[in-house]
DNA sequence: TCAAAAACTGACTAATCAGTCGATATAGAT
DNA sequence: ATCTATATCGACTGATTAGTCAGTTTTTGA
């Protein structure tokens, strides 16, 4: 595996112990087996680093995510496809979501960082689909991704604060339908 | 106003902008009109300083709630109340909300932290009220309260990005029914 | 009135850290 | 074989910063 690479892991895992600011620059080079010069090499700025990681994370994602949805599947069926795979994603790759907690919430991120993203763009035509076929309330697109994104992060949070819920399939149903009811209408 | 509010109040703006590790402590007491020493008197160390400000915080939270909630509400009624009082309350004070995000993904906070807190407390003793009474979801209680806590999040974060809703009363009551249908029984 | 306690000052320090730089090693192309 | 570009090294630096401390001012209450 190229050095570039496991620059980029070893700091996720530092990252996601001790923050960025608790991270030094030098301690990443090392545990990752080399030298400073050479992060520097890659990465010209701390923060270029970090937004590397972030893009790149998005990335593997965004490819995890939209292999699992098959053609021809329900409206309900891709989007609890979608909320699976992003809730067990994350499960998965506990260091990636701290990552991207702290960095969603730190001063390099920005709206408008995210929205370049193929992810989001991906997500936002799906939730305009279920507005448009009357299955989801009437709100903006922008709100029903929004939605589903926090209720995921809810579920992740929570799926992990109690792991003998992790293999509960039965359990993670009842969290999608959860996610299901804020956002379609309901049949009364 | 005393010192030490005034310092808090200083660090609050300064971290909701700059994060904690982007605002230095002689920076924070520059602008709050105090010498460096004063600050490290009232508080022993910076993270000191920044737990106490979490849980000032979260106690101006409970009380501004709670005074809102009147004797004789049906759970719906306490529970939109409290969802709205926490919404407009955020919106009001944003840079206790940027502070309150960033504190929470934070390598100080813990869940133990969170926990200890009578706003907490008080949160999940309504969300088992509803549960008895059958009402809300057969899901335990923390489940309930982290999912309209981050309802809470997502609403703010959107009324925040587009102003325009922030007087919109009825776009307000489309969001809580959206919080709503997430954790009570649907009538189908 | 006055002594003790509390509030307050700001220069100072020891440590830390992002990023640099000049040198060397390696690989690929011709 | 030689040239060029890229990968790698690690000691070094200039700037920054949390926290200290020795002393001064203000408040309090007996």
């Amino acid at each position: 595996m190229d050095k570039r690479t496991v620059l980029m892991q070893t700091a996720k895992r530092l990252f996601a112990v001790n923050g960025f600011y608790g991270t030094p620059t030098a301690r990443i080079a090392k545990e990752a087996g080399a030298s400073n010069g050479i992060l520097f090499h890659y990465f010209p700025t701390k923060e270029a680093l970090i937004k590397a990681m972030y893009f790149d994370l998005k990335d593997r994602l965004f490819i995890y995510s939209t292999s699992q949805v098959y053609k021809g599947a329900t409206l309900k069926e891709s989007i609890y496809t979608l909320w699976l795979a992003a809730v067990e994603w994350n499960l998965e790759n506990p260091d990636d979501f701290d990552f991207m907690q702290q960095f969603e919430n730190s001063p390099y991120y920005s709206i408008e960082l995210e929205k370049s993203h193929r992810y989001v763009q991906m997500s936002l035509e799906l939730a305009q689909k279920g507005i448009d076929e009357d299955i989801f309330k009437q709100v903006p697109s922008t709100l029903v991704f929004q939605t589903m994104s926090g209720l995921v992060e809810t579920a992740v949070r929570y799926l992990r604060l109690f792991k003998e819920t992790q293999e509960d399939t039965e359990f993670k149903n009842r969290l999608f339908e959860m996610a299901w009811d804020a956002i379609s209408k309901n049949k009364i």
